[in-house]
RNA sequence: GGUCCGUUCGUCUAACGGUUAGGACUCAAGAUUUUCAUUCUUGCAAUAGGGGUUCGAUUCCCCUACGGACUACCA
């Protein structure tokens, strides 16, 4: 009690972090802020099978892009392996802290709370196939340990002599048969297990001298000093195994609280959110974008255009609100408003027009000024080249149409190049009869305006056409068909006075 | 199969045991607009089913159904 609060991501880099993983690490971010507490990072690589080069790194720029950097474990963008007083329990990679979890396996068997196992993978794949076939499951626990390979059933000698002569071999906790365990969860309450369920683990592998996850995290969890372990709910069933390890090591005072976040879901159809899911709806699964080994490329939030401010946003609202009507938060805000009592228990399927309100949002926050700024590269690509002050002015008439800065182009090319092509339906419905002499007369009209600006031509337009008795309707749509090609875009006026006296009349002159 | 977790509009969700079950996204309609949007207004739409407990259940308990996770020398 009274300790500072800590809390850790613990990522496997086995590929790239997924949205549900980011959600996992902002909860933890958010609870560390509003306690006033450490949100630690440590990878836990224990599979050396699974490792895939750069998912590490993935994981620390995707937390960097959302503004949720660990503030231990991590040091300009990489795993701290050396300690230093911000860092004083690093390694924060567990294969780099190998050494140190046999000692806590071979106290376990000591205390008789562990066992030595012999059985090779193959053997125990065909006794669960052969349970599998009769209909049943084969597990390893309290009924089955007595009739297989290992140092209850085999003699003292024995036993030293095949673990020393070969690394065939692993140490399994032997879950007690007859206890009820009681735990807690902060999102959940209190859960009850009976072990007589549960079966024996291994905990340690003598084939690569690494533990399991379950040692792994319950050791470094201690080691770390962690007070907190917001997780994913996929966890929850091992919960009773870590109650337990805490137990048998003697850590029950320093046990962390636990929490179990529930899982994001399909937007379609059952089952949690893959990576597939993302490539068959066409939208992305990922913070940033990932080529895996094979050059497949999946999509990123980042390169499609979503502000981090949103997609941090859009995801803390996915399992959890803060009971109030207000939806946009910055992080600042959600750290403060965080509760772990108000997370959601059931599972949120991803909705996906939702993240695009999100970043509609965001965006209409952002200062015209930022939008060309982030909007002229694009321009740039396709060879224009304008002063920030044209660009500003041509965003500020089409920025409440846009739910991303690279929506910017198809809705205002026209204000950048006169129309190559023209929409036909329209040209038939208003381009006869003696509209293109109507036109030819506007457009001296036009040319006579001094103050080329969009309240003088708001003026003296609807004057002339109203004092000629000219059809306005007719007269406008041609107009716009003339200075857009299509029936869409901001007033006429607000056009002409945009691109200026000369290439207004230059596209009124136009055959078309 | 077993263990555990879950179930309110299509989706995300709100509701000390007492509300006409609220909001947001989507969708539809209307108003505004010479266009397309924006904006505003309105509308559609939910407590999985069955038993209890209670004067009164979305809310508490039980059963069923459905969904999910886990059931590896993966995390």
């Amino acid at each position: 009690m009274g300790r500072i609060t800590r809390v850790r991501f613990a990522p496997s880099p086995t590929g790239p972090l997924h949205m549900g993983g980011v959600r996992t690490a902002l909860y933890n971010y958010l609870y560390a802020k509003q306690k006033g507490g450490t949100f630690v990072l440590r990878i836990e690589d224990t599979d050396s099978q699974r490792f895939v080069p750069g998912a590490e790194e993935y994981i620390i720029e995707s937390l960097a892009w959302c503004g949720i950097s660990p503030e231990e474990g991590v040091e300009d963008g990489k795993i701290v392996t050396q300690p230093s007083p911000k860092h004083p329990h690093a390694p924060y990679r567990q294969s780099q802290r190998k050494d140190i979890y046999k000692q806590y396996a071979l106290q376990l068997v000591q205390q008789g709370d562990a066992y030595y196992a012999f059985d090779t993978s193959q053997e125990l794949d065909i006794m669960r196939s052969k349970a599998e076939a009769e209909g049943k499951a084969f597990t390893y626990n309290h009924q089955s340990r007595m009739s297989l390979n290992n140092s209850l059933t085999i003699e003292k000698e024995e036993t030293q002599k095949r673990i020393s002569s070969s690394s065939n071999w692993v140490i399994r906790y032997k879950m007690p048969h007859d206890k009820i365990i009681k735990m807690a969860d902060l999102i959940r309450g209190d859960i009850e297990v009976d072990s007589s369920t549960l079966d024996d683990k291994v905990l340690w592998k003598a084939a690569d001298g690494l533990p399991t996850y379950h040692l792994a995290n319950v050791v470094d969890d201690k080691l770390m000093e962690i007070t907190d372990v917001i997780r994913g709910e996929e966890w929850l069933p091992s919960l009773p195994l870590h109650y337990m390890l805490y137990e048998s090591l003697g850590w029950n005072n320093l046990r962390p609280s636990f929490a179990h976040l529930s899982l994001l879901l399909k937007p379609d159809g059952k089952g949690k959110l893959s990576k597939r899911d993302g490539d068959r709806l066409g939208f992305p699964v990922f913070p940033l974008e990932w080529k895996n080994d094979k050059g497949e490329v999946s999509k990123g939030y980042r390169e499609e255009g979503y502000y981090p401010e949103a997609f941090v946003n859009m995801l803390a609202f996915m399992g959890w609100n803060p009971g109030t009507e207000q939806e946009v938060f910055s992080l600042e805000e959600l750290a403060k408003a965080f509760s772990l009592e108000r997370v959601i228990h059931s599972g949120a399927k991803f909705n996906a027009e939702k993240a695009k309100w999100y970043n509609q949002e965001y965006l209409r926050m952002k200062p015209t000024s930022q939008l060309a700024g982030e909007f002229t590269p694009i321009l740039n690509s396709k060879g224009i080249y304008k002063d920030q002050e044209y660009i500003s002015k041509a965003i500020e008439l089409i920025r409440d149409r846009i739910s991303f800065v690279n929506e910017i182009w198809p809705l205002s090319n026209y204000l950048f190049e006169a129309p190559e092509v023209f929409d036909q339906k329209v040209k038939a419905k208003f381009w006869k009869g003696d509209i293109p002499a109507t036109i030819a007369r506007v457009k001296e009209m036009l040319a006579n305006i001094k103050e080329f600006t969009k309240e003088e031509i708001e003026e003296q337009l609807p004057l002339f056409i109203k004092s000629n008795d000219l059809p306005m309707g007719a007269v406008m749509n041609s107009l716009r068909l003339l200075l857009v090609g299509e029936s869409k875009g901001p007033g006429v006026a607000d056009i002409m006075a945009l691109i200026g006296k000369e290439e207004t009349l230059a596209r009124l002159g136009k055959e078309i």
